[in-house]
Parts: structure tokens; C-alpha cells; sequence
RNA sequence: GGCCCCGUCGUCUAGUCUGGCCUAGGACACCAGGUUUUCAUCCUGGCAACAGGGGUUCAAAUCCCCUCGGGGUCACCA
């Protein structure tokens, strides 16, 4: 674990689905590792399982790391020296080592039909025995194998793993976890159809990229002792491991869909700030001192340590995500703001001026959750009439209303400039003169100008609004 | 079930390696006040945890053992 080579990590995705949160929690680890140190990003598109794999997924996964911000330096449309990057486009380098294997007999074909392992299998477990294939191939005749491999018998690749050797793996996170080669069975490394799987080309990708540091999630750690025992038979050095913590749904159990959205691409679609989701992200399974909880990607880069990454897994807090979010929006300028809301606002804005808008994106700021929020939040600003809420509309029933409301329009048509200077003290004034409480002014007001009783400020409305627009619907509402 | 990993407030976590500064800190949520023309923001305060049991030690959240609990994984998926 004392590590002087270069730091090179990787982010290997299937493109077989969007990206999940875990995933990309993932993949923010390995760059802030990589960012920190100076070390280099590979993105490894891990696209072995041929039936599943889709240009679709792979388009996704991409773009939803650039909304995170997630640069890599070799990958997928940068290159690099260590390539291709697509596991189908490596087969030359996964045979070289298949035939290595197979001459040195830590390969070995095995032609055993799926039907028998799987019978075999379930025949064990009906014992209550741990179901594992039985080598029944593993000392085939030369002359055998070679008779059926002629004539074309379907088959497949097993490791023939050792008997009884101890499988190290050291972990920045766990510290060393050992594993007995007795509870390893000999799993296939190529497909019948020829196709290598996972454990095989991983660890033939990783010692060929020269990946110094494996950082993954924790569901691998029960298959990297198969890895560690090919490096040693490859005699190849194993990189460093870091196993982080799972992220859990609201069950305890591993994030899945049932407990809600599980593809990055899903919060962005809401409009989530992409920070916001960085920042909780990096906030599950690590923490940069005992205070801070609020940080930015450069931030979190420059604190960065595997050491400082937990080793109990983390409940999905939506709660905590709102929050953030909320606090990133609330701490953006006008102008930020409105850039980052434009996506969001109603096509009528186009309409709108500049100072307009930035007011619009000031007065909402500190109500917004999600850029997304503010399309509902706004959107009586762009309607002919408004429709009362249920609270609103029982506001503007009460007694006395239709008085106060056309009270209130005469007052505001006298009004020379617009928005009117000092509406608050005007309508206080007022509502002094008729004898009425503030609030019982207030209330109806905003529930005819704006169809609920909750919103920006009224001089605000009033100015979003224009005077026209203001005085038609005081007059409209009674 | 086998193997492996994990176990501090409801949640995210600091503290654990390198025992004492921990009467266990922060944040979210929640509750109660305050500011405020509404909502929201903001401010103040409160509630709330070392899974349990044994050791070791002058001293244990921190070290050791056991129990219990949770999770992951047991594919020709990754």
C-alpha cells in the first residue's frame, strides 16, 4: 500500500443503463482521487455482456458525468495512450493471456453444459452443500479436449483455481481483507460465445492501463479475491483496492429503484443543480472535517483522502438534498440564477427585459428548491387569469372583499409611477382609513394578484405584474 | 445457509488507526420562540446516539473477545 507509482484510476461503467447514483458517487471518488494527487482519470467502458449493451446508455452515462462535471483524461472521445477504451475492442489483449492461460494450465476449457452445472448446483443446495462446479473438466486428456473442440463442441474457459492459497486484498478503506482460494470456485472467464467476462478482462484492463488504485463499490468485494488470484497466476502486481460503502434506500438495502429515482439524469431533468448534487454526493461515505457540509468540487478535491471515506453504508437523504440544493440557489447571484433558470421559465419570458427577469429570479431565490420549481412558482405571471388555490379563493369570499380589492385598485390606478414607491406604507395607510387591519388587505390582495396566499413580495408582484395587468385583476377577482 | 463487510443522534457524519482535551461536536429533519405584509429566508433555543455483554487499563466510543443486528455476494451481469 505504500504507493510511489503514478496515481492512474478508473471509472469503468456498462453501458447498459443509465447512470446510477451509486455509480456516479463512484465516479466522483476516483476523479477527486485522481484530481488531488495530479493523477490521471480513465473512463473504461466495460461493454462485455453484448446482449445488454446499448449506444443509448453509453450517450447517457457520458453526459450525465459532464452535468456533474466528471472530466476524464483518457476515455471515450479524449483517447489516450492506453486504448481502445471499450472492452469489445480489446479482444487481442484478452486472448494473448487466454492462450497464456490455457498453456499453462491455469485455463482450462471446460464443455459441461449449462443444464448440468445448473442441475449440479441446485443438487448441492438441496443438500445444503455451497453450489460450485465440481471440475469435472478439469483433467481432461489433451487428446479429449481437442476431439471436441474439433467437431465443435459449445465450451467454455474456467480458472482453474489453486487449492489452497490465500487471496490478500489491501484496502485503503478496510485495511487488509484475506479470503481462503478454498471458497473460490473455478468461475468462467470466457463465454461460449467467446466473449471474456467481468473478472477476466478487469484485471487484464487494469495491469494494462496501469491502474494504480481500484475504487469501487463494495458489492465487487466479493469477487476480488477471483482477481487477486489472476494477477498472481498473470504475475502481475495487484493495484491498491478502496471498496466504498454502498449508498441504501430508505430500507437499508441497496439503492434500487423502488426507493426512487436512481439515474443521475433523473435529478437533472428536474432541475437540480448539478453542485448541489455533487456536493451530497460526496457527502455520503465522506466528510472533509467535523464541520463542513457545505463544499464546492475544488474543495472537495483539495480535501480529498481515501482514509477519510467510511466503512458503513449511507441512506439516501433526500431530505438533506433538498436542503442543499435550496442553499446553493440562495447563495448564487441574480444573474447566475436567471442563466440557470432560463431552461425552466415559461416561453412567454422572451417577451421580458432584462431587469425584468433578473427581479423575477431575485424575488423567487430564497423559495426555490430546484431550478425546476420555479415553472410552477411563476407561472401566474404569464397566465391571462389567474385560478385561485383552494386558500385563496376562500380568502377572496370573505366579507367585504369585493370592497377592499376595488379599494384598492382605485388607490393603485392613482398611482403616477409604477411599481408604486412605498406600497406597503400606501396600503397601510389605507387600510388605517377604513379601519382594517393590515393582513385583512394583504391577504385578498395577493390572492387576486397571484391565485394563492404564499409568493414574493407584493411591490414585487406588483412589478413583475405591470400596472395594467395588476389593476385588471383586482378588478376581476371579487 | 457459506464467505466477506459493517454497526456513534431519525438521517448524513466528526471523534476510532495514534485510549485521557468527549459532560460525544456539526449538519439535515423535527419541536419551541423571534424577525417579517403572506410564503420562504434568516436568527435563537430544544429534542436526540457510542447495538449488547465480557475483558485489558489509573482511564475505552476508541484496544481484545463473544453475542446480537444490518448489508453485500454466491451468473456464460457488471
Amino acid at each position: 500500500m505504500t504507493e510511489n507509482r503514478p496515481v492512474r484510476v478508473r471509472f469503468a461503467p456498462s453501458p447498459t443503463g443509465k447512470l446510477h447514483i451509486g455509480g456516479a458517487r463512484t465516479a466522483l471518488f476516483n476523479w477527486a482521487f485522481a484530481r488531488r494527487h495530479g493523477g490521471v482519470f480513465i473512463l473504461r467502458i466495460e461493454d462485455t455482456d453484448t446482449e445488454r449493451n446499448s449506444q443509448e446508455s453509453l450517450d447517457s452515462i457520458l453526459s450525465a458525468m459532464r452535468w456533474l462535471g466528471l472530466d476524464w483524461d483518457e476515455g471515450p472521445g479524449v483517447g489516450g495512450d492506453f486504448g481502445p477504451y471499450a472492452q469489445s475492442e480489446r479482444m487481442p489483449l484478452y486472448d494473448a493471456a487466454i492462450q497464456k492461460g490455457l498453456t499453462e494450465g491455469w485455463l482450462y476449457r471446460c464443455f459441461c453444459t449449462p443444464e448440468r452445472v445448473n442441475a449440479l448446483k441446485e443438487e448441492q443446495r438441496n443438500r445444503k452443500e455451497n453450489p460450485r462446479y465440481d471440475r469435472a473438466c478439469l483433467g481432461l486428456p489433451d487428446a479429449e479436449c481437442a476431439k471436441r473442440l474439433e467437431v465443435g463442441e459449445p465450451h467454455v474457459i474456467r480458472f482453474a483455481v489453486p487449492d489452497s492459497e490465500t487471496a490478500e486484498i489491501q484496502d485503503h478503506i478496510r485495511g487488509q481483507v484475506t479470503v481462503q482460494s478454498v471458497e473460490v470456485e473455478d468461475w468462467v472467464v470466457v463465454r461460449s460465445n467467446g466473449m471474456p467476462t467481468y473478472n477476466f478482462c478487469c484485471v487484464i484492463d487494469d495491469a494494462q492501463m496501469q491502474i494504480s488504485h481500484v475504487v469501487r463499490g463494495e458489492e465487487h468485494l466479493a469477487n476480488t479475491p477471483k482477481q487477486v488470484l489472476l494477477y498472481r497466476a498473470l504475475g502481475l502486481p495487484q493495484p491498491d483496492y478502496a471498496h466504498v460503502p454502498l449508498i441504501l434506500g430508505q430500507d437499508g438495502k441497496k439503492l434500487s429503484k423502488r426507493t426512487g429515482d436512481t439515474a443521475l439524469q433523473d435529478y437533472r431533468d428536474k432541475g437540480y443543480p448539478a453542485e448541489a448534487m455533487l456536493n451530497f454526493l460526496g457527502l455520503l461515505g465522506f466528510s472533509i472535517d467535523d464541520e463542513t457540509t457545505v463544499f464546492s468540487a475544488d474543495e472537495m478535491v483539495a480535501a480529498f483522502d481515501l482514509k477519510r471515506i467510511n466503512k458503513s453504508g449511507a441512506i439516501f437523504d433526500t431530505d438533506k438534498l433538498h436542503w442543499l440544493c435550496g442553499d446553493t440557489i440562495r447563495r448564487m447571484t441574480d444573474t447566475d440564477l436567471l442563466e440557470r433558470l432560463r431552461p425552466w421559465l415559461n416561453t412567454a419570458v422572451c417577451d421580458k427585459d432584462g431587469g425584468w427577469l433578473l427581479q423575477l429570479a431575485a424575488c423567487f431565490r430564497e423559495r426555490l428548491t430546484l431550478f425546476g420549481d420555479v415553472s410552477e412558482m411563476s407561472a401566474h405571471l404569464f397566465c391571462e387569469c389567474v385560478e385561485p388555490d383552494e386558500k385563496a379563493a376562500k380568502a377572496l369570499s370573505a366579507d367585504g372583499v369585493a370592497d377592499t380589492l376595488s379599494g384598492v385598485a382605485d388607490l393603485l390606478a392613482g398611482v403616477e409611477s409604477w411599481p408604486p414607491p412605498e406600497f406597503f406604507a400606501l396600503v397601510k395607510g389605507w387600510a388605517a382609513e377604513h379601519e382594517l387591519g393590515v393582513g385583512k388587505v394583504m391577504k385578498p390582495v395577493r390572492a387576486a394578484l397571484t391565485g394563492s396566499l404564499g409568493g414574493p413580495e407584493l411591490g414585487d408582484v406588483l412589478a413583475l405584474l405591470g400596472k395594467d395587468c395588476s389593476l385588471a385583476r383586482l378588478r376581476q377577482a371579487r
